[in-house]
DNA sequence: TAAACATATGAATATGTGTTCATATGTTAA
DNA sequence: TTAACATATGAACACATATTCATATGTTTA
């Protein structure tokens, strides 16, 4: 895959209302599944597959810990990633 | 539309490989309709329906000069927002 | 003003994608 | 080693969307 192929996955992968609203959480720490499922208010099933989805382009990562698994952000460039698009939509009119 | 729409439709309008081929051309100044085209090899309907989707959210503007309308990035935040996601992708195994 | 050029737009179609449902896999506790 | 809990996954369906084709609109030049 090419690297214009890479950064288009990227912004495809937070351009879903679900995906970014996971992201915004975990913009506040790591978080395992059921609980993005109680904060979204949407099926285990949606979550996980969107999970898988933020997995595969490299936004978010994860780690098992018991039964739980944690997912948290992949590394600092997500976080800059949403606050300057935020940044921007402020300034729009 | 909330803040974290805006955000998603951002991030949506970035997520084609035409669109951002068009973003990332416009990084190196402005273009008009035609040099577009050429530069993509694509038909002008096409380009001209997808510059619409970028102007529309806020991703670039245009201006008339004759008979021709020059496209260009609305401003500073979109080029720190596609660098940012390809140094990300860079990064990325 | 008619012709040529540049861009925009509506409808149609084909392809992509998010959610649901059912079920599978992985982990711990009884 | 079952039962209970937590998460993942495949198939199917409904909906979104990118491109094409035909044509419209806007601008300049002859």
């Amino acid at each position: 895959m090419n690297s214009l192929d890479k950064s288009v996955n990227i912004f495809k992968a937070l351009g879903d209302n679900t995906r970014l609203k996971i992201v915004e959480a975990l913009m506040s720490g790591e978080a395992n599944v059921n609980s993005l499922v109680g904060l979204l208010g949407m099926t285990q099933s949606a979550i996980s597959h969107q999970l898988k989805i933020l997995k595969l382009n490299g936004i978010i990562k994860s780690e098992r810990k018991g039964k739980e698994v944690y997912y948290s952000l992949d590394d600092s460039h997500i976080e800059t990633i949403v606050k300057t698009v935020i940044e921007h939509t402020s300034h729009s009119k």
